[in-house]
DNA sequence: ATAAATTCTTGACGAAGTTAATTAAATCTC
DNA sequence: GAGATTTAATTAACTTCGTCAAGAATTTAT
């Protein structure tokens, strides 16, 4: 079902884009404040404003909520319409698909989860056109054009394809391209953790940070870093991979032939190869695990103090090497925080240089939803083919 | 002294610093070349030429050295007339002043030293008015305008000040203000890291490379990074702090305030602590040894290959964080090279992660000289305000 | 009311780059 | 060796995007 081009006004100068995503970003603003906060001329914010009025993006709030009640025209403050178009996030995982439908601000609207019953390309893309089916009904189908896919794994955003996928076992599989014909919606595709880290620095903790890092333990250790407001992708596609950064000279093996990675300590696999290690049970669960560590079980207990202690290890590499002005931790092990957090505090506090260790360090647990969220927002950021980030 | 404004062409627009950047950087170029390379079209790089030809700074080559014989009109290539003006810089260390007069392509023509007997601003200044004074004469006097200070520590560059230099012992010196008035030059300050970055980016291994890290080892260890041709700067101004990543999890306390930082282990310092108490020697000396270790004593081999490890380790964090395109080693350590290199080289095989070990790793020895040629780089640099690298 | 302050709009202008046509200088073809 | 072909450089008209300065709009202060 192709779909005819999207009917919306491109956003084409560099200053078009700096005043819509500072008024998408910093809520309602008035035109001089976007012109002091951006550096623009007043001038220039009102005619880059008014495209996006017309087309319905924008609108001007009446001047109710001033603040500063001083002498003086009161200002019409800018205010983003989120209704005027939806996009579609999904996040692939080696065994589901999980989609959400957001509206411009990248607030959920819709959701929805399919199985992944197969790693076939043909079948993915049908699930996954599926699965766009039936978030798309009625308004919401009126008003999408886009769709952000955030995939583990080598992803070239600029061409669309899939490099290289361990979960899904793909090589060079131009994903963009396919799901375009299936579904008609103009299509981006996102390594998972930049697209979070894209979410994060519009939406979330990395709000008006020039520069952050998104650390995200799980399965895997991964992590995105913003520099100067863009993402750091690697002479060789390779960036942010603080799972593999050496922290435990002489430490256990890591699947990636070193030894004493951060993944080898931290990961949900290492640590419950640990615990079994140490409880001498070969048969012990993760959930297990965690109940008797949170009942007191010293040995368990140290387990997860160990890899809070990796991954504070890990954390101070990367401060002292970048210097962000914050640092997000978040990951699928949800649940399990408050067995590594202290941990993680207490190493990051000792070993973190001088004043980087001013950095703010939000360790935060992560709904699944906002990978897809961060699918959706890599969407939105289609918008602004100018922009980077 | 004070002297008038420099009699040069300011470099204004974004086009005119990339066209004479390239051609500084690489070589004679025709026009076209230069609009291949940069992506502007050939009418703009004629335009924004003219005034630097105009200016004496580059030339037209009579296009003898053609390489493509083939048909067509044969290209002018423009080249740098290196002799158009002269750079002063000089490199700040705790105990002396070096100093070089360079040409455009940041070749040195002059150099001197001063011994420092004092760390008093008021003496410091003056001790680099006379440096200066002695540095320029002649030709080199008449066509210099620009001087660049390179010191170790926190360093303003925007403002000219120095934040915070251990060596010196200095707080809040505006340097760059101070020899403004004693040399009548512009001067431009910047860290000696960063410094020596900018130097390698432009004439250095780092040509050609968007991303790369440069990693001094000496009494301290530290590194520059470049990011899409951008310094790493740091929210709260420490970036690249390799020397305090922690890769030996309980190793050596380090004056930081953790343990088992790079430089704990690998410092100079470091390493004759940790030499006296192999050998059981308290005055050992580092020449000795280096003799020693050369000549094959094992404990005392061992050592280095310590310090080779903890840095080979740190190096592995860096890249797999970065992903830079090229990295570099160097540092004061010049002699002592020979003992490391191999450990270094083993170590960062093994822990680098996938195809960020494609990184080009080159390791080694500085020249002292070439910390004060970085110093004149940046003042080549100030050419060109909207540069930010 | 009038003045002062502040926001927003407008239109003239300017900087910087593009495209397309033109000129220039070589080689290739017959 | 005359003309075609090819590549380089220049020129001129035009486009785009922004600033500036003047003025209109809308409030508070006196």
């Amino acid at each position: 079902m192709p779909r005819s081009a999207p009917a919306r006004a491109p956003i084409t100068s560099p200053a078009a884009a700096t005043v819509f995503t500072t008024v998408l970003t910093e809520g309602p603003v008035s035109r001089v404040d976007v012109a002091r906060r951006t550096g623009l001329s007043s001038a220039a914010v009102t005619k880059a404003a008014r495209p996006f009025i017309e087309a319905g993006y924008l609108e001007e709030l009446a001047s109710e909520g001033r603040t500063a009640p001083g002498a003086g025209r009161p200002a019409n403050p800018l205010a983003i319409r989120p209704d005027r178009e939806y996009f579609v996030g999904v996040k692939i995982t080696g065994d589901d698909l999980i989609g959400v439908v957001t509206d411009l601000r990248a607030d959920v609207r819709a959701s929805a989860h399919h199985a992944l019953t197969g790693h076939d390309v043909g079948h993915v893309v049908r699930a996954l056109a599926d699965l766009v089916g039936e978030l798309l009904t009625g308004t919401l189908r009126e008003r999408a054009y886009c769709l952000g896919i955030a995939v583990s794994g080598d992803v070239d955003r600029a061409s669309g394809v899939v490099r290289y996928s361990p979960f899904l076992g793909w090589r060079d599989v131009p994903l963009a391209e396919l799901l375009e014909e299936a579904t008609g919606l103009t299509v981006t595709l996102e390594n998972d953790v930049k697209a979070l880290a894209v979410a994060e620095q519009w939406f979330g903790e990395g709000v008006g940070a020039s520069s952050f890092a998104l650390v995200t333990v799980g399965t895997g250790i991964g992590s995105a870093l913003v520099v100067h407001g863009d993402l750091v992708r690697g002479a060789h596609g390779v960036a942010g991979e603080i799972g593999h950064v050496p922290v435990a000279d002489g430490g256990p093996s890591c699947h990636c032939g070193g030894q004493g990675c951060v993944e080898a300590i931290a990961s949900t696999e290492a640590i419950l190869t640990r615990a079994r290690q140490v409880t001498g049970e070969p048969g012990l669960s993760m959930d297990d695990a965690v109940t008797r560590a949170r009942g007191g079980d010293e040995p368990l207990r140290e387990v997860f103090a160990g890899a809070g202690h990796a991954i504070g290890l890990g954390l101070a590499a990367l401060v002292n090497l970048f210097g962000p002005e914050r640092v997000v931790v978040s990951g699928e092990g949800v649940a399990t925080y408050d067995l590594f957090e202290d941990q993680i505090r207490r190493t990051f506090a000792v070993q973190a240089f001088g004043s980087a260790a001013r950095c703010g360090l939000v360790i935060r647990p992560l709904p699944f939803e906002e990978w897809a969220r961060g699918a959706a927002a890599v969407a939105v950021q289609s918008l602004f083919a100018s922009e980077s980030v």
